[in-house]
DNA sequence: CGGCATCCATACCGATACTG
DNA sequence: CAGTATCGGTATGGATGCCG
């Protein structure tokens, strides 16, 4: 990722897969989608739901997901304002896949902590 | 991610799917496991297998995936030294989760970088 | 409420030099 | 070959203050 342009990064070529994988590769962009797959949400519920994510990184991440055509922000104009965001279509086709994923994590979370733990005892004692 | 720990983080508590995806979410790992799917690589073949990555980064990243139970690491006692990296049976189980997405990203990379393009455009004449 | 601008700390990453 | 150590620039993220 590069700042030069002022609105967004230029990706300079390289394999579709390593350029999706740079957007996937996001804890809160899949986080994200995960909490929208109920249904359209707004900002500060967001904020409020994934614990410990700042409204800066929310904010970035929200519009990162619009550029790629995967959230759409609506605003309502009531007072205050009121913005929903929602997960499109083509959001909607990445739930499977993103669902295995985390199904995987939760099955072998016992066997990842476990690993770590014989590592680090493994360099403690050397 | 913290480096107070000379070791490494120590991950205070969240639910599971967090953690792992903390994991998961790191650009070079997912393509490193994927570059290792064929079969066991060493240290240099994967630097230049995988462009763009430094030996530094790659170096820290085998080492995590070798905590976390993912990637094994063989030292041969040849002169120089051979070292092969290869994927765990728990790794293997990551595979299917894994391609499914990589499938993902190669099927609506077209999507999404239309999206990106008529954002930008939506952007530029505003 | 839903942000953006700014400031500041630090995590990260590449380049380089050195070692078993 | 397969790394580790160090340094310096940069990107990233939190905290704060302000605004429509």
């Amino acid at each position: 990722m590069n700042v030069a342009n002022p609105r967004f990064d230029v990706y300079e070529d390289r394999c579709p897969t390593r350029l999706v994988l740079d957007r996937l590769a996001d804890k809160w962009a899949l986080l994200l989608m995960l909490r929208l797959t109920d249904g359209p949400l707004r900002f500060n519920q967001l904020k409020r739901d994934i614990k410990g994510i700042s409204q800066k990184v929310l904010s970035q991440t929200l519009k990162k997901l619009e550029r790629d055509g995967l959230v759409t922000r609506t605003v309502y104009p009531t007072v205050p304002v009121t913005v929903e965001y929602a997960l499109t279509p083509l959001a909607a086709t990445l739930r499977e896949p993103v669902e295995a994923l985390t199904r995987w994590a939760e099955t072998h979370m016992p066997a990842i902590a476990a690993a770590q733990q014989a590592y680090d005892a493994g360099i403690e004692t050397r």
